[in-house]
RNA sequence: GGAGAGGUGGCAGAGUGGUUGAAUGCACCGGUCUUGAAAACCGGCAUGCCCUUGCGGGCAUCGUGGGUUCAAAUCCCACCCUCUCCGCCA
């Protein structure tokens, strides 16, 4: 949510920084209902306040044993008049509510312009794609016809965009996420944390999935539950209506979880392999900061991200998100791209942001500064530390060989009993 | 699932219809004292919004939403949550 102030105030720039990511505000429309809000809450605080005069004076006059009667005939209507603006008053705040809940965050100063995927900049990269001495396979190809990758079973199990892991690739998987888990807390200083998979609509409402992405979400109605999109709604709302000590600021957390995507099973894009799932796994980095640190966190962030592509020896790019490309929560945003042989493409593996206050304001997440003693706003992060279906599919395609076989990246043989090799049916 | 108790400021905890936005303690901030610190003492200390150049004034908020009343933290209804006991259970 943005700042109601800042819209009150400075109405030009914010109609100017939503118009950046492509966001049209109806600024006469909002500064219609704004207006009206003013004056009938005036008018409703103005009676109000005639109101609480009376009933004091007819208290005190009671108290004394006096005849409150003609007092009493004062206020007969006041009551109604009250009622009838606080109504109208209410109607009318809903409807601006409804407009601010609905605004995507500002980009950033140093957001680059721009309308979408096509106008992302390239920042930098890191390794080359691999050339190899035959055709590379892609992930389906390398899985289909053992076990390993079951898309079929799968689908009998739960339907289509599920997948079945078995065997050396079930455990590639659980060694990837543990390596990353690892490295996150003993070498970049966060705190592990286990959170619930199931969350209610305040939470999901404090990162900015709700009200507007209800239908990303897969939703349990006879308890009013929702499946996490991604770990990053309960980790960040573990700040929602607190006050976080200074000193302990800032917060970083590293959680590991399955997240659940209702959409991701949108025909046309992706139909093949495991790219895109209702469920998948994730290690996802969260952090809470004080405002004046968070962009330097952000690039810190991003380079804890970085680091598990290197360790594992993935190539892989950083795009800076244009304006337009940014997500709904997000002022600042980088991708991780992996280098995908069988696709030849490079695919995003990690997403790293910076929402500033949008989702603390949602949330009212807070700390207390101690130059004013007051609560403030924190400023909120996350990214994928990383996703791990993803980077399972990014390793079989960058480590296979001529016979179809996966080479185990070494930073992960400590998780696999030293295991070198992967032998998959296309190795047969 | 059944029975009971309870949800008040950063925390603890008073307050059962009328100058209560809320006693008191702790924590925190400023000051006095002290070589310094602690202790003691003095003062300050919720959030959001509206009006105002400013001083200042007003409204709302005691789990959430309704209701009763001139007046609600306090009474009534519904819901949510927490705790205790019983049942069930990985």
């Amino acid at each position: 949510m943005l700042d109601q102030q800042l819209i009150r105030r400075q109405l030009q720039a914010v109609e100017a920084g939503l118009a950046r990511r492509g966001f049209t505000l109806d600024t006469a429309a909002l500064q219609a209902l704004e207006q009206q809000r003013k004056e009938l809450q005036q008018r409703t605080q103005a009676l109000q306040a005639q109101r609480n005069r009376s009933a004091k004076r007819i208290g005190q006059k009671k108290a004394a044993g006096e005849d409150v009667q003609p007092l009493l005939d004062e206020v007969a209507d006041l009551g109604a008049a009250l009622k009838a603006s606080a109504e109208e008053l209410a109607q009318v705040q809903q409807g601006l509510d409804e407009v601010l809940r609905g605004l995507p965050n500002l980009p950033h100063e140093s957001v680059p312009a721009g309308e979408g995927e096509a106008d992302n900049v390239l920042l930098r990269q890191w390794g080359e794609p691999p050339s190899f001495a035959f055709p590379p396979r892609d992930h389906v190809a390398l899985g289909e016809g053992s076990r390993l990758l079951d898309f079929a079973g799968a689908t009998k199990i739960a339907g289509s965009r599920f997948v079945l892991m078995q065997g050396g690739l079930a455990r590639l998987h659980r060694a990837l996420i543990q390596f990353m888990l690892d490295t996150h807390t003993e070498e970049h200083g966060y705190t592990e944390v286990n959170v619930p998979y199931l969350v209610n609509p305040a939470s999901l409402f404090g990162t900015g999935q709700l009200p507007k992405f209800a239908g990303d979400q897969f939703y349990i109605e006879k308890q009013g539950l929702y499946l996490i999109p991604t770990a990053e709604v309960p980790v960040t709302n573990i700040a929602r209506d607190a006050i976080i000590d200074a000193a302990r600021l800032p917060l970083r957390f590293v959680c590991h979880s399955p997240c659940f995507r209702s959409e991701a099973g949108a025909h046309g894009k992706d139909t093949r392999g495991m790219i895109r799932q209702h469920q998948f796994e994730k290690v996802e980095l969260v952090q809470l900061t004080r405002p004046a640190d968070s962009y330097a966190l952000l690039e810190e962030l991003t380079g804890h991200a970085e680091s598990i592509l290197q360790r594992l020896r993935l190539p892989y790019r950083v795009m800076h998100l244009c304006a337009g490309d940014l997500g709904f929560a997000a002022a600042k945003t980088y991708d991780l791209e992996v280098w995908l042989p069988g696709q030849q493409a490079w695919r995003e593996i990690s997403s790293c942001s910076n929402f500033e206050a949008f989702q603390a304001r949602r949330m009212q997440a807070r700390w207390r500064n101690p130059d004013t003693a007051k609560p403030e706003l924190l400023h909120t992060l996350n990214g994928s530390g990383l996703a791990a279906g993803r980077a399972l599919i990014a390793v079989m395609e960058n480590y296979q060989d001529e016979r179809g076989r996966i080479q185990v990246p070494e930073a992960l043989r400590p998780y696999m009993g030293g295991l070198e090799w992967i032998e998959t049916a296309a190795s047969d």
